[in-house]
DNA sequence: AGTACAAGTTTAAACGATTAAACATATATT
DNA sequence: AATATATGTTTAATCGTTTAAACTTGTACT
């Protein structure tokens, strides 16, 4: 049946002890073994189909070169493009990764920690939900290698990698000011992550008194982002032009100013967050901001593995955002 | 530091040996352990803030509760979709996934493969790229319990989860000639890869000697999708419709056809393959041939624990698909 | 000859759980 | 009273590695 190979075998089949057989697999002790008894070990451990078990591995040398991530949706464009990146780069340092979806719940996201820990990942990146300031503390008690992705406690001391928020809002909202546009309305999420709120903060300060912000329930995205347009649209002051702050937002209003026959930029003129194709093959390409992704994820790895391999330190890094300017924000009149 | 609380300490804390704490924890031998030594141990555990070290029982127990995906690459939302539903379903019944992308690539699924059975994964869910007969059969000879999904190989048995490709194709060919199309291009990828050529089989028969099929080499999705459709239009008999067989050949071919500035689809209609919100911002949103995703996911679960448990059985699920159609394939003269 | 050291290998404990089997002790049965 | 059975708990082996320490044998040096 299954009849795994073990160091065992491999002793039983050379005549030596699993100590030696261990040495040489793992090149050990060089200088003391003698060159015909390693080959030899090698040979069988070659012949006999010999794949070592991680599992005892890791019960001994109590390190399991597992991380666990926990993002919010792996089926989010933006999730799944970053746990790429991480799995990625995890394996060029010899690490797998576990990964699990939060969906957006703090209380899942307990659940998938627990798992995680359970199941003795080194270390743990996460996309955290709201209300989650608890668990981080938690991890922090434990002790446990950890680095925040795109969402952080900006008051709780972690390793984080994230975009700057407030910039990247800025860059949007002036961008806009810029090509003519006088009244900018603004579509975001109702919600108390710092993230979020700082993508309001940054152009909320720009357009002063003057601000038009639409508030969207994460769970009535499509229903509210409609009422958000509808409001700006009725506004005595009626808008010309608006940022949205998150990809699922930004698709979800280009359909529905679709299906007003609003046309971009022409009557309306708008700049998106994150990537996806759709916003290249909608009829008016649309400017966006362009989070980068590879270093998002590239970092996280480091910071993780540093964390792992040498406690001590914390680093919180923020990365810059790119606009990347097309027609859906185009100049007029 | 770490210190992390095995069954050991319990039992020290307690006063008892370690087989009694872990039958209390497991909840085994229930009729033969005293209440109050049970409760003494259950609250211990508590208060030491006990976690099962889940390497040390797969160790023991020849388990990890460990599953491996491999797919071809978790940044493409049909990849990520199915890797979510997996994990999901997983999840459901005590198992953990890891997983790896394998970049279309041979090499790096012989790789992913090797790393997931050095972790003592369970049970393998893989989307094979080209050229991987041997990989399956190795798979098959060493008898780990595996579950291909969506590719396939028809002449080796394995278990696995498809949809009917052929009649996909037909479906959306049998729907382009429906609505007056004439003239109907394929788009499809140059490879062996038996589902992508059941697409074209499909397509062909309903076509036959009038068939244009296009050829797509997977490193030049965009220069050749170009070709494609320049050959279509250019033809004696120019086409008045195109079926993409797969998302990507939709999404370029989808860009390429806007930028030529033709018109969807009173000047050429489109049928795609899979979705992605890209085909609903579109302005003629696209027809395209959705398939059952969380059915192949949970189907795909359900035949691996199946095959883990009592490893008999094969079998093979083919999975129908469904036809979505709208503006872009819509009915013209 | 006696000691020191090198070279090559083995011993045995450990990692943290599981679990069959053995062991006590108390209670019931004849 | 002797035996059987029930109740509660422990012993000890095991999973497959790793690794410090110990052990043997041979060679070199004084």
């Amino acid at each position: 049946m299954k009849k795994n190979v073990s160091l065992k075998d491999i002793a039983e089949h050379v005549g030596v002890s699993t100590a030696l057989v261990s040495y040489v697999l793992n090149n050990k002790l060089k200088d003391r073994i003698s060159k015909e008894v390693a080959a030899k070990i090698r040979q069988a451990a070659e012949e006999l189909n010999y794949r070592p078990n991680q599992i005892a591995r890791s019960l001994k040398v109590k390190k399991t070169f597992t991380i666990g991530l926990i993002v919010a949706d792996i089926a989010n464009p933006f999730s799944s493009q970053i746990a790429r990146i991480i799995e990625d780069k995890a394996k060029q340092h010899g690490y797998t990764v576990i990964f699990g979806s939060s969906d957006e719940s703090a209380e899942k996201t307990r659940g998938l920690i627990k798992l995680l820990l359970d199941r003795q990942v080194d270390g743990l990146i996460i996309a955290l939900p709201e209300q989650t300031e608890e668990q981080v503390q938690y991890l922090n008690k434990i002790n446990v290698p950890f680095v925040l992705i795109d969402r952080y406690y900006p008051t709780i001391p972690t390793n984080s990698v994230s975009i700057n928020n407030f910039n990247a809002a800025q860059e949007a909202i002036r961008h806009l000011q810029g090509n003519g546009h006088r009244r900018i309305g603004v579509v975001a999420y109702e919600t108390s992550l710092f993230h979020l709120n700082e993508r309001i903060r940054g152009a909320q300060e720009l357009l002063a008194e003057n601000a038009l912000i639409g508030k969207v329930g994460i769970d009535n995205i499509n229903k509210d982002v409609k009422a958000a347009i509808d409001g700006f649209l009725a506004d005595s002051n009626p808008v010309d032009s608006i940022f949205f702050t998150t990809n699922l937002l930004t698709v979800s209003g280009l359909k529905y100013i679709n299906s007003l026959g609003i046309k971009i930029p022409e009557q309306l003129a708008i700049v998106g967050f994150d990537e996806t194709d759709a916003f290249d093959l909608f009829y008016a390409p649309v400017t966006y901001i362009k989070q980068p992704m590879g270093e998002l994820g590239d970092e996280a790895v480091r910071l993780l593995l540093n964390s792992i391999e040498n406690k001590e330190q914390q680093e919180k890094v923020e990365l810059n955002t790119e606009l990347i300017i097309r027609d859906s924000s185009f100049y007029q009149k």
